[in-house]
DNA sequence: CGGTGTATGTTATAACATAACGGAAAGCGC
DNA sequence: GCGCTTTCCGTTATGTTATAACATACACCG
């Protein structure tokens, strides 16, 4: 595992899961919904291991501490979580990461390490994405925008 | 199937699939790789479908013709026609879908109708993207754009 | 209590993807 | 032609990701 990584900098980890999981907490409670147990272990799994995982990767925690052991415990948590906009899903992975920036909710745009796996969610608009759209009519909803490449750590000294 | 849809816009079937495979033909003589039957006739039936497909549906008509019937002959034939730009993977419909201007390599964008899910190639550039990424010194080698929503035969009328 | 809605538990299976190995065919230098 | 290498294909087996469908539990409300 790629010692959790935020962006591509250190950070402090333990305030920042206690912060995104209040915000979670918060946001559930504004909006009429429900933080039940597993979704909130599957939130905190996410949180503490601060770099994409898969949908079972999360399940065999969950398993591990006895609230759940079948693929559809995680996909339904996962599921809300990503409907909320807690977590994102990395298509491109088949993956799940929780998201860096919660509480308003955005289009996310990821920068895969090639190398480690690291992901990094960016900030960026989807603007030319938008432009294209309307001239040919379609009405986006949701958009999801991958990069794949080498992280500052991965690449080869001197290239950077 | 929605019938045919490139863009959202009706075309010529017909001469736009026999000229896409001329120029896959001619790149592959001047790149010395091989077309060979089972990837010819996988970008075929991608280039006459013209719309997403999955690798088993594409591995279906391929075994119908004798031309092989498990896995892994697609998912070669389907890697190659990728690898050399002819084709492009829809990561978030884990689908295939034959590239609308091959010749020049570039990275793809796409919209998908969530309705009908026809999915249509955009121009777009992905400078924004570039742009965050270099602040934070990562390396793009690569870029998945994927914008889900509805096209315009599928939104409700007078929304449009 | 009985109905309603939401969440969970469980079985089974669908759908997508690749590792690994053996064999066929094409190109090449000699 | 022969042996060598490379590339592609055929097949077995398995791994990985995801969901349909149905049953159960639980909370809330009238």
């Amino acid at each position: 595992m790629p010692s959790h990584a935020l962006g591509f900098a250190a950070h402090d980890h333990s305030s920042c899961v206690k912060s995104a999981l209040g915000t979670a907490l918060d946001a559930c409670a504004e909006r009429g919904v429900q933080m039940t147990p597993v979704r909130k272990r599957a939130l905190e799994i996410l949180l503490e291991n601060h770099s994409a995982m898969g949908a079972y990767d999360v399940l065999a925690r969950l398993d591990a501490e006895g609230l759940g052991s079948k693929p559809p415990v995680a996909y339904r948590a996962l599921s809300f979580l990503v409907e909320q906009g807690f977590v994102h899903r990395i298509e491109r992975l088949n993956a799940f990461i929780a998201c860096a920036h919660p509480g308003d909710k955005h289009d996310p745009a990821f920068m895969i390490c090639r190398t480690c796996g690291t992901v990094a969610e960016a900030q960026i608009s989807s603007a030319t994405l938008g432009a294209s759209a309307a001239q040919s009519g379609f009405q986006i909803e949701q958009t999801v925008i991958e990069a794949q490449g080498l992280c500052p750590a991965c690449q080869p000294e001197g290239t950077a």
